[in-house]
Formats: C-alpha cells, sequence, structure tokens
DNA sequence: TTGTGTTTTATTGCCTCC
DNA sequence: GGAGGCAATAAAACACAA
C-alpha cells in the first residue's frame, strides 16, 4: 500500500471543517487509532455544502482502500467563529472540565462536533495552564527580587556597623589608657557613647544572627552537594535536577518551601512568613535518583532522603533571567506546585 | 506583498482511572 | 481495555512590521 494523504472530517453536518495528514506506514496506524476519539476521516477533495456528500469511513479496513489514498487537495482548517468562542469561554469559565452530557450540549448548541469541544476545552485549559503560570513566576520574581535587595541592605548593615564597633572600640581603647577603667569611662563621662555602644552592640548581634544563618545556609547546601554528588556516584543515571514544591509561598500562607536543590543551581535564602520576616516551617532535602514527581517531593517523606532542621534555611533557586519550570499537574488548583529553575 | 512571529485547531502518544 | 486528560507537536490562520 502506498503512503498517501488523509483528509478527516472533523466537524459536525453544518461547518464542514476538515484538515489532512501525509500518512506513512504509522499514519496509517494512527489514523485507525483515532476512530475511539470519534474523529472521522473523509475522502478528500470533495466539497461539503456544495451538494456533494462525504464519503465517511465505515471501519478502519474501509482506509486500507487503496482508493482512498489518492493524492487529493486538501480543505482549509478553519476557525471558529467569534459567537462560538463566546459561548465555550462562558462555559469554561463556570467549569473548566468538560462532562460528557455538557459536553454533548456544547456541541448541539454550537454545531459542532463533540471531539471539537473537547479539543477546544483541551486546549483551553493549556492556555489557561500557561498563564497561571507566568503569573506564578511572575508574582515569585517579585518576592525574591524584593528579599535579595533586602538581604543587600541587611549585608550592608553589617558592614557598616561593623566598622562602628571597630572605631568604638578604639575610642574605648584611648579611653581606657589613661583612665584605666573601661567601666569607669562608659558609667560617668560619656553616656551617649554608652547608649551608642550598647545600640550597636545590640544591632552587631543581629547582624551577626543573620551572618550565622547564612553560614549555616552554606554549610547545608554544601552537604547537600555532597549529598547529591554522592547519589549520582551511585546511581550514574540520574539528573539532580532541582525540584521545588512552592504550594505555600505562592499562597502567600506561610512557607512550607521544600526545595532540593543541587549544584547546579543558584540558591538564596527566602523568609517563610507573608510578612518575610520570619524563617519557619521550612524544609529542604536530596532527591534520590533524579527528577521528582509531584506526587512523591513532599518534604519529609521520602524515605533515604536526610532532611534538615526546619529553622535551618529556606531554599530558592532563581536568578534574574533565568528559565523556569513549573508544573501543577490537577488544574483544580490543588496548591501542589513544583518548580526548578536555571540558568 | 512578503517574511516572520503568534495564536488556534487538531493529532499523537502516553498515562491514569475505573 | 476503554475513556479521558495532558504534553508535545504540526499546521493553518492570523497579525504585523518592513
Amino acid at each position: 500500500m502506498e503512503p498517501g494523504r488523509l483528509i478527516f472530517n472533523t466537524s459536525g453536518s453544518g461547518n464542514g471543517q476538515m484538515l489532512f495528514m501525509d500518512c506513512g506506514a504509522g499514519g496509517i496506524a494512527g489514523a485507525a487509532g483515532m476512530f475511539h476519539r470519534g474523529v472521522r476521516p473523509v475522502l478528500g477533495g470533495m466539497e461539503e455544502g456544495r451538494g456533494v456528500k462525504r464519503p465517511f469511513f465505515t471501519s478502519p479496513d474501509d482506509m486500507l482502500e487503496e482508493e482512498y489514498y489518492d493524492e487529493q487537495l486538501p480543505e482549509k482548517k478553519r476557525r471558529l467563529t467569534p459567537e462560538q468562542v463566546h459561548l465555550l469561554e462562558r462555559s469554561f469559565e463556570e467549569e473548566n472540565k468538560l462532562e460528557p452530557e455538557r459536553k454533548t450540549e456544547l456541541a448541539r448548541k454550537l454545531g459542532l462536533q463533540p471531539r471539537q469541544v473537547a479539543v477546544w476545552f483541551q486546549n483551553r485549559r493549556a492556555r489557561w495552564k500557561t498563564k497561571t503560570l507566568e503569573r506564578d513566576f511572575d508574582r515569585l520574581k517579585a518576592s525574591f527580587d524584593a528579599l535579595r535587595a533586602d538581604h543587600d541592605a541587611l549585608l550592608q548593615d553589617n558592614h557598616r556597623l561593623r566598622s562602628q564597633v571597630v572605631t568604638l572600640t578604639e575610642k574605648m581603647q584611648d579611653k581606657e589608657a589613661p583612665e584605666g577603667s573601661f567601666g569607669a569611662a562608659v558609667d560617668a563621662s560619656e553616656p551617649e557613647q554608652a547608649a551608642a555602644e550598647a545600640e550597636a552592640k545590640t544591632s552587631l548581634a543581629d547582624a551577626e544572627e543573620q551572618a550565622a544563618a547564612a553560614e549555616a545556609f552554606e554549610v547545608v547546601q554544601q552537604q547537600q552537594q555532597l549529598h547529591v554528588k554522592d547519589e549520582e556516584r551511585l546511581s550514574p543515571g540520574s539528573g539532580g535536577s532541582a525540584v521545588l514544591d512552592a504550594r505555600d509561598a505562592l499562597l502567600g500562607s506561610g512557607c512550607g518551601l521544600a526545595g532540593v536543590v543541587d549544584s547546579s543551581v543558584d540558591s538564596y535564602c527566602f523568609p517563610g512568613g507573608a510578612g518575610g520576616d520570619e524563617y519557619h516551617e521550612c524544609v529542604m532535602g536530596p532527591v534520590a535518583g533524579g527528577i521528582q514527581s509531584e506526587e512523591d517531593d513532599g518534604a519529609g517523606s521520602d524515605e533515604g532522603c536526610s532532611y534538615y532542621p526546619d529553622d535551618a534555611a529556606v531554599f530558592f533557586a532563581a536568578a534574574q533571567g533565568h528559565s523556569h519550570h513549573h508544573t501543577d499537574d490537577d488544574d483544580q488548583d490543588d496548591g501542589q506546585i513544583s518548580y526548578w529553575m536555571w540558568n
């Protein structure tokens, strides 16, 4: 049998929409498989709506008849009318999944094949998902940028305070020499300086806390990288990609940002609460065997993974201009969202 | 008018659920 | 195993700048 061109009628009697496809041996098999989805291939080149009835195939066996594969001129694929799209949009707003009854009803109203309605909903869900991803990414990026700015400001503050401490310490040492006692200088002679010093010490403590957190972050990241390397050594096929469950971060309700970060991903600290000032309920852990699925990436539940303390840090892989990926298998917002980002 | 990028409609293959 | 969902992809239709 010669490979040829099939033309399919994908419409109801009113619309006459068609498409064509080149069919090799595999194409025929694929086309036969379309029957269970309700697509009816027709002999091409016959024009519907001008009194010529299209001869539909009645079974896959018909498709094996050589006459059906003659080269034919394809009809153009036609778009839905604005009215049809409007009704479909309204229906989609009500419910983005299509039950069989609703599909049949819509198809009847619109003069389309039920299959066309199903395809439209499928594509519409895909577009909706893309939009949602873009919005989520923009939100996360804005959040990340704000936090990075905050982090940079803290670093500067830290630097300024350290300089201040050095200056004050030198001054105190200068005073200590003639008067012989640090306490005397503080108590009696210079109360303003004492106050400034106390404030500086408090700020320094905060700054050092931040520095310690950053250090802890570094340590955990190193551990993470070591762990990933071990995993890679043990299972050469594994990819070790980063998967981040950003559910609660996206919803802005506490942290719950459980991440997996590998050595190829920039990592940053993220605060947990909506107010951006807490690190809580945030865990991270390595993934055994490469990319985790959305179903099994629950933090703290995977066997064979070591987990770090809740308050260690939150890790978030992102940076300006990075590519990103996010999936949410369930279109009904179940809040289970995964990300991976890279340079 | 034409080249090019984007959107829309549809197919294919794989997966999950019942 | 059938039905339906999704990701990836093809191709027609459309938009728009040069």
